[in-house]
DNA sequence: GTCTATATTGAGATAGAC
DNA sequence: GTCTATCTCAATATAGAC
C-alpha cells in the first residue's frame, strides 16, 4: 500500500496531526510512528512545515482536479451540481484526515509558508468559483430558484463541508446515504430544483 | 470595558489563540498583551488549558443559554427556526474569535481536559437536539417537508455555523442581511417552509 | 538512508521575595 | 497581585559518521 517511506512519514503525520493538532506533534512523534528517528525525517522533508504543506496541498489539489474534470457531462445543471456534491462528501470522507488537518491548520500555514497558503487558496477559491457559476447558470436556465448566487454557494460548501465533524462509520447510515440526502436537501431543498 | 484583569487575561488570550492556535501561543505572548509576566497568570489561572477552557466555555454556555430562552413565544415553527437561525449567525459573529478558539481547539480540550471536553459537548448536544425538535415540529404540523429532520438539523447548523469561515465585515453585506439569507436559505429553502 | 550527538531555543510551571 | 529567578523538559534543526 504505501510504497516510499516518504509516504509512510506523511501518512503518519496526518494521522498524527489530524487527531492532535500540527504543534501538539513532535518531529519525534512522526519518527516514532514509523519507526526511524527524528533527525532521520530531513532526508525527506526540510522542515516540519513543508511536511504539513505536502498533507494539505495534494489532497485538496486532486480532490479539486477531479471534481472540475467531473462537471461536465450531464443533461441537467440539478443532476450535474447533485453529483458534484455528492462526490464532495464522499470524497471528504475518504480523505477526513487530510481535510482536517488543510482546513484546521489553514492559520498555521499562512503563518510559516505564506505562498503555500495564498497557492492553496487560490485552488479553494476555484472550486468556490465553479460552484457559484454552476447555480448561477442553473437559475438562469430556470432549475434553481435562488436570491444570491454567490450566498448559495458558500452555504451550500459550508454544508457539505461540516459532514467530517459529526460522521462516524459506526452510524446508522452509510457515507453514500448521507452524500445523496445532503446533496438532495442542497438541491432539490435550498435551490428548489424540484418543485413541490 | 474590561474590569477585572482576569477578563483581560481571557480577552488577550482569545485573541492570541484565535490568530495563532493554542500551542502556537505561549504563556509569554500572553501576559505580554496585558503588560504583565508570565509568571503571574497563573496567580488566575492554575495552568494554560484552564485558560482555553474559560475561553470555550463561556461563550458558548452564554449562547446556548440565549437561544434556549427565547425558542419559545413564536407562532409558527418557521418564524420560530428563522429568528433562532439568525441570531445564531449574528452571535457566532459577535463572538468569532471566541468561536474560533472553541471549535478549532475542541480536542486540544478533549485531550487535556476531558471533563470539560464532555461538559461542552454536553452542552453543544442539548443545543442540536433542541433544532432538531423544532424542525420535526414543523414538520409534523405540516409546515416543513424534510425527510430526516435529524440530518437536516446538523446540515442547518453546519451551514450557519460556517459563516464565520468568510465573512468579513469589510465586505458589501451586513451580518444582519447575511444572517437573514441565510435563515431564509434554510427554513424556506432546505426546508420548504414557503410554498413555491 | 539512517544513525548518534548536540546546538539552540523556548515552552509550562514553581518558589518565594516584596 | 506582581515580581525575579529558575527548574525541567521538549521542541526544531544541524553536523557528520557509517
Amino acid at each position: 500500500m504505501l510504497t516510499s517511506r516518504r509516504e509512510e512519514i506523511v501518512h503518519a503525520a496526518t494521522e498524527l496531526f489530524a487527531r492532535q493538532g500540527y504543534h501538539a506533534v513532535g518531529m519525534r512523534a512522526i519518527a516514532d510512528a514509523v519507526g526511524i528517528r527524528g533527525s532521520s525525517l530531513y532526508h525527506y522533508f526540510p522542515s516540519k512545515v513543508e511536511l504539513l504543506h505536502a498533507i494539505a496541498s495534494d489532497s485538496t489539489k486532486r480532490f479539486i482536479e477531479l471534481q472540475l474534470a467531473d462537471l461536465r457531462p450531464m443533461p441537467t445543471y440539478a443532476e450535474r451540481l447533485r453529483k458534484l456534491l455528492g462526490d464532495h462528501v464522499t470524497y471528504f470522507h475518504a480523505y477526513r484526515l487530510e481535510e482536517a488537518v488543510g482546513l484546521r491548520e489553514l492559520q498555521e500555514l499562512k503563518a510559516s509558508a505564506p505562498d503555500y497558503y495564498a497557492e492553496l487558496q487560490a485552488t479553494r477559491r476555484s472550486y468556490q468559483d465553479a460552484v457559484e457559476r454552476l447555480i448561477r447558470d442553473g437559475c438562469a436556465a430556470g432549475e434553481f430558484d435562488c436570491a444570491d448566487a454567490h450566498l448559495a454557494a458558500l452555504a451550500i460548501l459550508g454544508m457539505v463541508n461540516s459532514v467530517n465533524d459529526w460522521f462516524r462509520d459506526t452510524g446508522r447510515q452509510s457515507i453514500e446515504a448521507v452524500a445523496a440526502a445532503y446533496a438532495a436537501m442542497a438541491v432539490d431543498g435550498l435551490l428548489g430544483a424540484t418543485p413541490r
